[in-house]
DNA sequence: TTAGGGTTAG
């Protein structure tokens, strides 16, 4: 319909452009605006607003648009379900993502591939490989054309669910029977094997990406400058930081996240502080990570007034902090030794509603010992449900600080007996303390268990 | 309409 030069098409192209950036208000009052001059939306129309609304706001307004969609006599269809599956995904609801799907076949609409690949994409992320595996093979053997997505998917639902292995032979198969990888399949590959340290892998798909038609991104130099960090190699990562912004590519809020990360890790406060502001002043919208980022940058300069600014800043803008925020917080207060202020927090947090949170109690296990109060950190340690290989170190090292190192050796025994990995720094510091305090053949048995544990391993 | 990069502990 055209009305005054307006049509339902140019309507949509409006709705979209405002859905992209999140001005839903804007969308939603151009709407009235166009049915006032006579623009009658479409399907279209809707499924765009279910899409953002599903994707940024919440699943329960996403319904309240399919109701208003309906009630202008506008059904749904296989895209309205196919956001709707995927924004239940997002939520990790799966029995209501699978309960969608069925409603779907019910309402006899057909799935296209991208409903396979979103059902795909949800069993991969509950943890349900061979399901997301079955989807895969019906996809294969179905008269859908595959979409270089359904292979991504697939790639990096693999990998997530530790099957590395079975997703680079995927990736070699696929090639030999014609595939041509896209830029994101190299970049899930390199991300991927990063994070499971398989460095020579990693560089090996590197330099196929280096060598194909394809240029990298900037989420390639982001994973590619994150993987340097990861293996402590932070010039080289600033390197990359270097060449990313020499080649014009926008530096971003998780390019400045990563970098500024690396900088307070490695102690460079001032460098991180001026990449901060670098990135406050190139007008960059701070999401919930980056204020996290800046938070830690706060606390381990000691800053506690800041931080607790920025917190109710975070709070005051919408956003609600995750257990990044406050796992933050309590390991910064235990770094700067206010272990009360710490195990206040902890209580605020489990108050809040948030799960025990592993790495919080490992932050709180380390404050105990660096103030003094190792008895209350073994305490601590023999109460906790979950272990691991952090927890262990970290406790066996301080152990070994203070002195008590026959209480370190029994320790560390027991942990590599339970399957945990102990750094081998800390290894030697047992070694060497009970060598130097005289139990010399107490030093020979560890060594002869840590040999036998490696060999069993 | 799908998939990929950033934030916490030893």
């Amino acid at each position: 319909m055209m009305f005054g030069g307006l049509s339902t098409k140019l309507l949509n192209i409006c709705i979209a452009s405002f859905c992209k950036v999140r001005l839903l208000e804007k969308a939603e009052a151009i709407i009235i605006d166009g049915i006032r001059l006579g623009v009658i939306p479409d399907v279209v129309t809707y499924n765009t607003l279910v899409s953002a609304y599903s994707r940024y706001v919440s699943l329960d307004s996403a319904y309240s648009v399919i109701h208003r969609m309906k009630e202008a006599g506008i059904s749904p269809n296989v895209i309205t379900y196919n956001s709707l599956i995927a924004g239940a995904t997002r939520d990790c609801l799966l029995s209501q993502s699978l309960d969608l799907f069925e409603e779907m076949l019910q309402a006899g609409i057909h799935p296209d591939v991208w409903s396979y690949n979103i059902l795909m994409n949800c069993f991969f992320k509950f943890g349900k490989p061979d399901e997301a595996n079955r989807i895969f093979q019906d996809i294969l053997l179905s008269n859908l054309a595959s979409h270089p997505a359904t292979f991504n998917i697939m790639i990096n639902g693999l990998c997530t669910n530790e099957y590395i292995d079975n997703a680079l032979m995927l990736f070699r198969n696929l090639q030999r029977h014609g595939f041509v990888p896209q830029l994101v399949t190299y970049n899930i590959l390199i991300n991927r094997l990063c994070k499971a340290r398989r460095w020579r892998q990693a560089r090996t798909i590197l330099r196929e990406l280096g060598e194909s038609d394809l240029e990298p991104n900037a989420i390639t130099y982001t994973t590619v400058m994150k993987c340097c960090f990861r293996s402590k190699q932070y010039d080289k990562g600033l390197d990359i930081m270097s060449e990313m912004k020499s080649k014009g590519y926008a530096f971003d809020s998780f390019a400045y996240c990563t970098v500024v990360a690396a900088l307070v890790k490695t102690g460079r406060i001032e460098e991180a502080n001026a990449c901060m502001e670098q990135t406050m002043s190139n007008g960059i919208e701070l999401d919930l990570a980056a204020y996290n980022t800046l938070l830690n940058m706060y606390c381990r300069q000691g800053k506690f007034e800041a931080a607790y600014k920025l917190l109710d800043e975070i709070e005051k803008g919408g956003l609600l902090c995750d257990k990044y925020t406050h796992t933050i917080i309590i390991d910064g207060l235990c770094k700067a030794g206010n272990i009360s202020g710490a195990q206040h927090h902890l209580h605020h947090m489990k108050m809040m509603g948030f799960h025990e949170n592993l790495v919080a109690l490992n932050c709180m296990i380390d404050g105990l010992c660096k103030a003094g109060d190792i008895d209350r950190a073994m305490e601590l340690y023999k109460s906790m449900e979950t272990k691991d290989s952090v927890t262990c170190t970290s406790l066996v090292h301080n152990l070994c600080r203070a002195g008590r190192f026959r209480c370190a050796s029994k320790l560390m025994m027991k942990c590599l007996k339970d399957g945990k990995k102990i750094l081998r720094a800390t290894k030697r510091a047992v070694l060497r303390g009970l060598r130097s305090s005289g139990y010399t053949d107490e030093a020979k048995k560890l060594q002869w268990k840590i040999q036998m544990a490696r060999i069993l391993r």
